[in-house]
DNA sequence: CGTGGGTGTCGTGGGCCCATCATAGGAATG
DNA sequence: CATTCCTATGATGGGCCCACGACACCCACG
């Protein structure tokens, strides 16, 4: 004991271990570790002690000693879809941002840190890190990462459904089918004759998805799509499919944009071309940010619920980890929100869907 | 070593530890980390052989152990501060999610991951992760986190001057106080005759330097100071804020806002009262978002750079980890950019600066 | 009244997780 | 026999946990 001490002492003369904790507190390695972790019997006396010991130490367990014995290390990986050099697209700020922040604060509430894997990582990165689990943003077909992941027996947990057939323990996402149906019908509620697409260019399930449910509602109402694709992660492209857009000869009344910036890209294509909104032009995009209150005019948006959906993922992640028979569904379909404001609103607001007032009211 | 070959199967049948590819290539344990690691002196047959068969078992080094072992665990903290419930606050987004974007970048290019750890963290979670060293975003004065990180021994290199005495190993800042001084004399210059501030009611050290520079511009120029500050954690706060700056008797001609979401804030409020901007109103905000391009008018803003700070930051911690003698200084600032657009040019642009053209050209 | 067995409470020893590294050892060659 | 090379052995890192051991106490039986 006293040779460990010793060796202890010259290696790492700052840190305590728990043997330090043990010779200080005149108890046994074991009693110091389950009086810590509340474990076994104790009298509570003895566990006191013990804490109080370990305090004026300063003692702090090894996580990485822990991680090895216990096959857990208290990380979660979250897995960010990559174009080009950076993680993360521009067109996802805002939903990505609230979606890791819902996930941090669920994670953490439950003893968990988030760590961020690029998709493009370099194997020997993550790979190079323990994780008990991994959540997982788009994740395109055949993954590699998740493959991998899952061969490893970690659950992975994926924000958006997942294409294919790739092995994901569960999934969260929204019913972007109908909230796309959704915002048609209130457009075309709202008087639309002609409503257009501002559409991505990339593969991703929630572009396909939004793209054919809108292809399917022009042939259901006999209206000829009118639509722009444009690769979404390039934030100057978008400027441009908004103008071509509204400057074909079948210009559409009607404008959804599906990524965030197209709201104010659409609203500076409408003033060149001058094109009053809603009046001329009613406009709703998929959204996160709160500018779109503000705007002239305020511009409806949809949103995704990210920080239902991060908490929704980090929980259902987290049970599969702890092994938690889970009461929740390992599908689970979070509802969108469509927030009406001006631009999609033609005729003013409830003046003809309300029962008519007293004259008196405004 | 064969009971160890048996207690291992019995463990865990999914992953392959370095016995078995030890056991399966033939060769000692020592000889398979060494192929691996390109360490020792092997023959390159030898090499081949050993990483063939570790692919052919998928195996994948434990993390924990290689981390134990060495003392290296390839992780960094990323800590951000928290206002109520919520890590990072919401007028921080785009600065957020760019730095930790550039952040992340930077980190895995060098072969470094990052951990989100909210500065609330419960000390279990927190001091549960093997960090190699950590970033701290805005640390506040006697950080109870920061001390004990650094009490620990680890790096921590900080995003903002760190205020008061806390013995952070480098930091990386803007020069806030030029900033303001800068953007005032741009408005001053576009023919503002008094300046209004949008400001903040937190301690952190931005919103304080940036307010005492406004405060000292003022007396240097004689002017009476014309600000309203707002608990710029609260999404709703600044709209009211806008609304009773622009409100006052002594309405400024000219307004610079402190935080994100004030430029639509202060558009909006332009707009119930009437003023034209930049005719009645010169409008610059702090912000990384792309939306105010697109704005009507556009809105001149000032970036704080985020991404050269987060890959600085980085940059900074990982040579302190791997103790390289910095080459780069342990104090660096970043110089911030001035994006001038329409709001803050009362004069049509160049008209009255440039050389006098020709009347055929536009 | 004394002692052996039963029952509990507290606490300890040593092995284990897995890879790394220093050093000792062995084989081949000059 | 000495010198290169390469490989094997064993210690190490630090905390957790299984399987016991030590000790006290109580009851019953001789």
């Amino acid at each position: 004991m006293s040779r460990a001490e010793t060796s202890r002492r010259g290696s790492r003369p700052g840190r305590a271990g728990i043997r330090d904790v043990a010779a200080a507190a005149g108890v046994s390695i074991t009693t110091v570790s389950d009086a810590l972790n509340g474990k076994g019997r104790l009298p509570d006396a003895t566990r006191r002690h013990v804490r109080e010991v370990a305090d004026r130490l300063g003692y702090r367990p090894s996580a990485a000693a822990r991680t090895l014995r216990t096959g857990k290390s208290g990380l979660i990986g979250l897995t960010v879809t990559t174009y080009g050099d950076e993680p993360f697209t521009f067109t996802e700020f805002a939903y990505f941002a609230e979606m890791a922040r819902a996930a941090t604060s669920a994670a953490l509430a439950r003893g968990y840190a988030l760590v961020i894997l690029p998709a493009t990582s370099r194997h020997d990165v993550w790979s190079n890190v323990a994780l008990d689990g991994t959540v997982v943003i788009d994740p395109s077909d055949q993954d590699p990462v998740v493959s991998e992941l899952v061969r490893q027996g970690l659950p992975v947990v994926s924000d958006g459904r997942p294409a294919g057939s790739l092995p994901v323990t569960a999934w969260v996402d929204n019913d972007h089918e109908a909230a796309v149906l959704g915002i048609l019908d209130h457009l075309a509620d709202a008087g639309a004759r002609r409503i257009g697409l501002l559409t991505g260019t990339t593969t991703d399930t929630y572009t396909h998805l939004s793209t054919t449910a809108y292809l399917r509602w022009c042939e259901r109402v006999g209206q000829d799509p009118v639509y722009e694709a444009y690769p979404a992660h390039d934030p100057c492209a978008g400027a441009v499919a908004a103008d071509r857009l509204l400057a074909r000869p079948d210009r559409p009344d009607a404008v959804y944009g599906l990524f965030d910036p197209n709201g104010t890209d659409l609203l500076a294509a409408a003033r060149r071309y001058g094109l009053r909104v809603p009046d001329d032009l009613l406009l709703v995009c998929c959204s996160e940010s709160t500018v779109y209150a503000n705007t002239e005019p305020p511009i409806t948006t949809l949103s995704l619920k990210p920080r239902r959906i991060g908490t929704a993922v980090v929980q259902l992640l987290i049970d599969a980890i702890e092994g938690v028979e889970s009461d929740h569904p390992v599908e689970q379909v979070i509802p969108t929100e469509l927030i009406v404001r001006t631009s999609s609103q033609r005729r003013s607001p409830r003046t003809t869907v309300s029962p008519p007032r007293s004259p008196g009211q405004a």
